[in-house]
RNA sequence: GGGCAGGUACCAAAGUGGCCAAAUGGGGCGGGCUGUAAACCCGCUGCGGAAACGCUUCGGAGGUUCGAAUCCUUCCCUGCCCA
């Protein structure tokens, strides 16, 4: 067997949970450099995320890894499936989607997920092409080969089952429309997180049933998001999307604690471990500064989706505003307009605040000012029944907390 | 179709005639500490008011009462059980 085989192997197998089976995985490989072959690795896609986030990217960069080796890489857009809803890991039934959502999301996810995977080697596809076609004859001849004990096996639905909560008829047959985009893509591999292993094991045993070697299974982590604890999600609101403006993704990643610094470190960067179990004595050690740690990965996140220049000069932001406590460069985008009558009208610290300054009531903005997170000018705002006089001043930098800062001038023309 | 349980603030959840603008937890916000953090500590978290205090809120609409989140009527919604 040629050393190639073992290398790909090896670089596949980095950032997996599980590999179903390792052998069926060097065989296939092997064929494929024999025949000059690529295999076909297939990835699903739920259409009811559009803004793909960090965790997202764990299962692209691996698909990336694929690329890189020169094998034909299918984003499978579940737009069929999309209607049935997923139920894995769910308590409830899915709302259904409409078709015109499911392809609104798409159009979405196709101009995201080019910052990871490359344009011309990434194959799109939507599953409705082949399950819409399905008749009911060929429905009924599918779901004819598995059977309910064994679609029952996994636990959320038999957890509902038991609880009373209902489980529709459509959502056991999930997985068996999965397993058959499987069949009808002749898949040689398919990738998913953790929480897909059933569905995706569901595969090899329908294509096993319509005489197709069996796709080989490989699973990736599922991302833990910013608070550390709950897999990172949009609905849990710890996540960074891979399109937030660079400088939120280095202050997201900053606020995040010293152990989720090196899982992101293995997740999402292809720094290689043994550097990862370096930094992370060195710093146990106090020969390295975590916080130059984090720095790095930030960087190297911000790089991925933005490229080099805008990493720099997020962290050189960041610095600025945070460490050093300087007001930001881009203060510009946070410019309050003071017109005339606004200068007649606003005579108070608190009204401007509310009026301009994004505060929701007064009530709010005096206990800013009372527990001292008011700054006009560079001074503690300490009396709520500060005056201002915007005819005579109209230039003030206000800040508010430690990160918004407003900045007044007299509007033009 | 029948029975039962329930709808309280951003979320969860107490409260069952006045002491309730409404416990507690989470979240959020402000401050402290720090490595920027995380963890931890303190404070705030309906609107107006410097405050005293006033005003608007407990699914909707009516009503009883000096007084209602709490009692009554009715409507809407959710969940479970039986058929």
């Amino acid at each position: 067997m040629s050393k190639a085989v073992e290398e790909q192997l090896a670089y596949l197998r980095k950032g997996c949970v599980e590999l179903i089976q390792e052998d069926e995985l060097r065989t296939k490989i092997a064929r494929s450099l024999r025949d000059k072959k690529p295999l076909t690795v297939k990835v699903g896609f739920d259409p009811t995320a559009p803004d793909i986030h960090l965790g997202h990217t764990v299962l692209l960069r691996k698909m990336k890894h694929f690329q890189d080796l020169g094998h034909d890489v299918i984003f499978l857009i579940g737009d069929f499936t999309g209607l049935i809803g997923d139920p894995s890991g769910r308590s409830a039934t899915r709302p259904a989607m409409t078709h015109d959502e499911i392809l609104k999301n798409a159009e979405t996810y196709k101009a995201q997920i080019y910052k990871i995977l490359s344009r011309e080697k990434t194959i799109i596809d939507f599953n409705s092409r082949w399950l819409g076609k399905l008749t009911s004859f060929e429905i009924i001849h599918l779901t004819a080969k598995y059977t309910v004990a064994r679609l029952l096996e996994r636990d959320d639905f038999t957890k509902r089952l038991k609880e009373g909560i209902p489980v529709s008829v459509h959502e056991i047959l999930y997985p068996l429309m999965q397993a058959y985009d499987s069949v009808a893509l002749r898949a040689d591999v398919e990738l998913g997180g953790t929480d897909q292993k059933f569905n995706l094991l569901v595969g090899r045993d329908i294509q096993r049933e319509f005489q197709q070697e069996p796709q080989v299974v490989m699973t990736t982590p599922l991302l833990e998001g910013l608070d550390g604890v709950e897999k990172m999600s949009k609905s849990l609101d710890n996540y960074v999307g891979i399109t937030d403006p660079a400088k939120e993704i280095f202050g997201k990643i900053m606020s995040i604690s010293d152990p989720l610094m090196y899982r992101y470190y293995e997740l999402l960067t292809d720094v290689p471990m043994s550097q990862v179990e370096a930094w992370k004595r060195e710093a146990n050690e106090g020969k390295v500064n975590p916080r130059d740690l984090k720095a790095g990965l930030a960087k190297s996140i911000i790089s991925d989706f933005w490229g080099k220049k805008e990493a720099g000069e997020a962290a050189e932001e960041f610095d600025r505003v945070h460490r050093h406590r300087k007001v930001p460069a881009d203060i510009d985008q946070n410019v309050i307009e003071i017109s005339v009558e606004d200068a007649i009208k606003i005579t108070e610290i608190v009204t401007l605040l509310v009026e301009k300054a994004k505060v929701s009531s007064r009530g709010e903005a005096k206990r800013l000012i009372q527990q001292g997170g008011v700054h006009l000018d560079g001074q503690r705002v300490d009396d709520i029944g500060l005056k201002v006089d915007l005819a005579k001043q109209p230039d003030h930098i206000i800040k508010i907390g430690k990160r918004k800062f407003y900045k007044t001038e007299k509007k033009k023309g």
